[in-house]
DNA sequence: CGATTCTTTGAAAACAGTCAATCTGTGTGG
DNA sequence: CCACACAGATTGACTGTTTTCAAAGAATCG
């Protein structure tokens, strides 16, 4: 009976050499938890408290707006954290919603945990500061795409960068995350080529 | 003669704390440079090897499409870091250009120098950390705007978060820093309200 | 199945882009 | 110091793309 452990020792082992006292230190750290399709991890309003790694399903996160639409900011699936960093940091009610696409199960590591554990093991705090900027390059990528192309070329080089998103999630989520209405996705995937 | 070091001195006080030591292995770890209006900071097709911390002026980092148009992903003053993270992290050539806007001045960290500071300085290490993580907030916060606002919302957004770099840099730069045309930021910004 | 949600399609309206001409301000060389 | 050249900004008319609204057609789930 796992809870996504195997995962999260095999993501680790992939990005760091850590000794097995230390995987013992993280797994003990890790609250895992389930979360049912449509579920949330984090509800809008509420403070993140934690950083969150996704051993299996597909969670997003988004915003409301004024008049009820949702702006998808991001999907995450296996392997991915995700989290609300601005809430996490500042300790203020978070401005998204983050919730699951699927069935999904996730590891959760408090903020003081989490900064026991990076004062703790040196390699793994290298590793977390590995993934984040390697978030924020992601990040200038997607600005750059979302400055600079056409709703086509978006949606093109969405499905080749993120085919499992594509695949599983739905047109409409896909349709909010690149900017454009379901409408306009439905209509660039039917017209031939 | 200063070349920008009290500059870099109240942002580091600003941010952290630090014995006169470290001060001191700080500033003499930074590289100095002038750069006059136009100028490269970093060429597409080059390896980026610093981070750069801004004392004085106006940059920008931009893409050149295909078509030769440019695409500026961001700007940053006085006391603001920029280098092409990609590149300084996989030692690939660059896609962007960074060049300045106005003659300014910045100071260089190369990135084993920067490795050897944050090393040995853990405080220095926790600030340059948490520069990134503010400026992945801030990317998410783009990234949100980018796909939900209109255009006449992201240019009012982007006037209040950014007055300098509104007054600063040319409306051509700011509109394609939107994702506009500078024609549709003419109209937007002459159309009465 | 039956109900709900998601996707597709159509037609019209709104919006942003294109191309070309004019206007403005700046800086440079004569 | 003036005049010209140049880049940046504005304006107009037109085109093309995306949105909006509405309705019909799949697909999904209890």
């Amino acid at each position: 009976m796992s809870a996504g452990f195997e995962v999260f020792r095999d993501y680790v082992t992939r990005h760091t050499q850590l000794s097995e006292v230390d995987f013992g230190t993280l797994e003990a750290a890790a609250k895992p938890k389930k979360l049912r399709k449509h579920q949330y991890l984090l509800q809008e309003g509420d403070v993140c408290r934690y950083h969150c790694f996704i051993t299996k399903g597909l969670l997003r996160t988004y915003a409301v707006d004024e008049k009820g639409n949702e702006h998808v900011i991001r999907f995450a699936m296996e392997n991915w954290w995700i989290s609300d960093r601005e809430s996490l940091l500042t300790e203020q009610p978070s401005k998204f919603n983050i919730d699951a696409i699927e069935d999904s199960e996730v590891l959760l590591f408090d903020k003081s945990t989490m900064q026991m554990l990076t004062d703790s093991i040196p390699a793994f705090a290298k590793m977390v500061t590995g993934v984040l900027d390697k978030s924020f390059i992601t990040s200038q990528t997607r600005i750059h795409e979302a400055i600079s192309s056409t709703a086509e070329e978006k949606y093109n080089t969405f499905v080749q960068r993120y085919p499992g998103f594509a695949l599983r999630a739905p047109q409409s989520m896909i349709a909010s995350y690149l900017g454009i209405k379901p409408e306009t996705l439905s209509r660039l995937r039917n017209k031939k080529h």
